[in-house]
DNA sequence: TAATATTGATTTATATATAGTCCATTAAAT
DNA sequence: ATTTAATGGACTATATATAAATCAATATTA
């Protein structure tokens, strides 16, 4: 094996992760479902349910909103219907923005 | 090649990741931030980002936050301290719950 | 208490996500 | 109009995420 690139991540974004993944836990088993039928429902494996509901920040997106779907939990605190509004939203703001950022030479952005 | 998966999501979650990579390219330019800045910020390759930005399930629920936040986007509406609060309720609730769900034998839980 | 479904953890083989590179196109600034 | 930074897309090699199987421990129900 050569050597491996151990990528870090920030804390807010490791306690989102872990939060989301308690919330999908509490969820299923408010609605009695065992992991394996959860993960069947999903189209994943036991296994990777398991890293889900630990957080495990390497989970593939769709697979943890899928199961997050499916116990219950919403994302964005917003129905199907909100999400495409949001997303409406999303893409008006967009069509406001410059296609592409360009930074004037040698000057940071970055605020100090 | 062997046989490929071919993994399926529900409109919802589709349109959920579908949100959050419009707002992260949204919030990404009102930053005046370019693609290949803020992938080393967050540690990842432009490729990565693009795809993340266009709301590709596949790709790691860590490295989407870490840009979302990075960018300014916030998980669940919370600032860190909420989401530790939140977690902290999350873990009360999981308390209160049965450790392992038990089905009774040939009992149907889905609703009908 | 006994029976057993559920869960947690580990291991292996395979599919695939990712980094890195390159090129063509586009668009911002001069 | 010219320059060139920024973007989008494709391709390859490699790291790693995932499925599948197994086993031990635990917790629930009878």
């Amino acid at each position: 094996m050569s050597k491996s690139v151990t990528h870090s991540y920030s804390r807010y974004s490791r306690a989102a992760a872990g939060l989301l993944g308690k919330l999908i836990r509490a969820a299923r088993k408010q609605r009695r479902l065992t992991a394996q039928e959860t993960a069947d429902r999903a189209g994943i494996s036991r296994g990777l349910l398991q890293r889900i509901e630990k957080g495990d920040p390497k989970c593939g997106i769709g697979a943890v909103f899928e199961v997050a779907t499916i116990v219950g939990v919403q994302l964005f605190d917003a129905d199907e219907a909100a999400l495409a509004g949001h997303t409406r939203q999303a893409e008006q703001h967009l069509a406001l923005l410059p296609k592409s950022v360009r930074r004037s030479p040698r000057a940071v952005t970055d605020d100090f």
